[in-house]
DNA sequence: GGTTCACGTTGCATATTACGCAACGACCGT
DNA sequence: ACGGTCGTTGCGTAATATGCAACGTGAACC
């Protein structure tokens, strides 16, 4: 709708990639180096990008100004930060905090596992919902109807060969989710990588986020993996009381 | 320069102050409802902003994807962390850890402290070098001739009544810094707190960034202060050597 | 249940604003 | 000293973002 604004959005996804010169990025986004200038120089002058010498130019320091700032109103980020730091500091797995968004997961927290495999997540980075543990339970905690209409409009690309492909599928797993309260990943997104995940609740038991453990398949078959849910769903209900969740523990089975 | 990128993210820094509607936003900035709408609606699509609701607006997860990369880029915080966290789980006490860009202090890193005193500080923020710890480690590290032309060009805002005022003073006190290693602000600037500052270094013995403690005046007095400098800058020492640092340990008094 | 706000939303005409061009200039390497 | 590679500038043009006014929509209130 903003012609220059959104190519100066291009430009700072860009930046993230790597830090790059006024004619690269010039080329890559296919604007005339002038224009690149202009839109570089208001960036700067709001600390959005920095120079770095000459000719380079970076992500600036607003970004994690602004950023901290958006992390810090996610309520459920920092009321959950003590259970999942005790499950990860325990464990030595990888745990992940994700909401949903459009049809879309985000990553709001990470905590890295001590086996550092290079995993391509990121706190801010999106992944799909039809091959994530937490887009499964953060869509399995919606309303029927809801989930329907979900299921029917994603695209089920297949990450890998366990990926769901198709809503019918999708819907039964979600019921198989919503009715054991965890969700399973088996390398449906990453080849090496299998994960678990449950809800996390605030008040009235709405769901407000998703967190998961992620663990790559040569450190643990998939029996082990499942041990593993209940210290999962115990962290995962610790952080939904500290989230302002009242229900009763007692979930039925 | 760019009229409508630069009211982008004008509405971007008033959205981190707080979930905005269009018309707040419209009238903050004193721009047309419809222009705001434009403007928002470009940045919703590359989710720099997200809807709450009908009517709120909300920074969106593009931000901190950016940011997290942004922050891969700053090697220092990542080499740093682990001497930083010891830190600050031994001692309890806030640490910050800064680099110096165009006559400011960014805070690239902070580790809360337990006795959490709300501190105005974040992860981004900028502050002044004039009367901060970190500022004082920063400039005293440049080459005589760069610190006078810093110190000249600064604005000396008093913000308490020990702060530092005029660059005679200020250039005074770099040299302390620089022969001692260390740097204090002694309530300069914020009124209830103190800190001590120390350099951290990479290859050829540059300095990257500086690490600070910040305690409340009443938790501990300023003799109680200048006793925690031996643990501060062994802390940023190891940091250093885990940045690239090879120089020698034994450095003269 | 109807009336009234308080918003978000749309289409359109205007000129302001951002655009591309081409020439200039700074810097680096040879 | 020369060529090349970039960043930088001024300018005329037209595409683009803008403000306006009217329209929807939802909630709140009587």
């Amino acid at each position: 709708m903003s012609q220059s604004l959104d190519r100066a959005l291009v430009i700072l996804s860009e930046l993230a990639k790597d830090a790059k010169t006024l004619d690269q990025l010039a080329e890559q986004i296919d604007v005339h180096k002038s224009t690149v200038l202009r839109l570089l120089r208001t960036l700067e002058s709001h600390h959005f990008v920095r120079r770095e010498g000459a000719r380079y130019y970076r992500l600036g320091s607003a970004l994690f100004d602004l950023a901290s700032q958006a992390l810090e109103d996610r309520d459920v980020r920092r009321s959950s930060q003590p259970a999942l730091a005790e499950l990860n500091a325990r464990t030595g797995h990888t745990i992940h905090l994700a909401t949903y968004e459009d049809g879309e997961v985000v990553y709001v927290d990470k905590y890295e596992g001590r086996h550092s495999v290079r995993m391509y997540s990121r706190v801010g980075k999106r992944a799909p919902v039809h091959c994530t543990a937490v887009g499964k339970v953060l869509v399995a905690a919606m309303a029927p109807a809801r989930r329907v209409e979900i299921a029917e409009s994603l695209d089920y690309v297949a990450r890998t060969g366990n990926t769901i492909t198709n809503p019918a599928d999708f819907l039964a797993e979600l019921d198989k989710v919503a009715k054991h309260g965890y969700a399973v990943d088996n390398a449906e997104h990453e080849d090496f990588i299998h994960c678990v995940a449950a809800p996390i609740r605030g008040e009235d038991g709405v769901v407000l986020a998703a967190a998961s453990m992620s663990i790559p398949k040569i450190l643990l078959d998939f029996d082990g993996l499942l041990a593993l849910v209940p210290e999962l769903v115990a962290a995962a209900d610790n952080a939904s009381v500290h989230s302002g969740w009242t229900g009763n523990t007692e979930r039925g089975q």
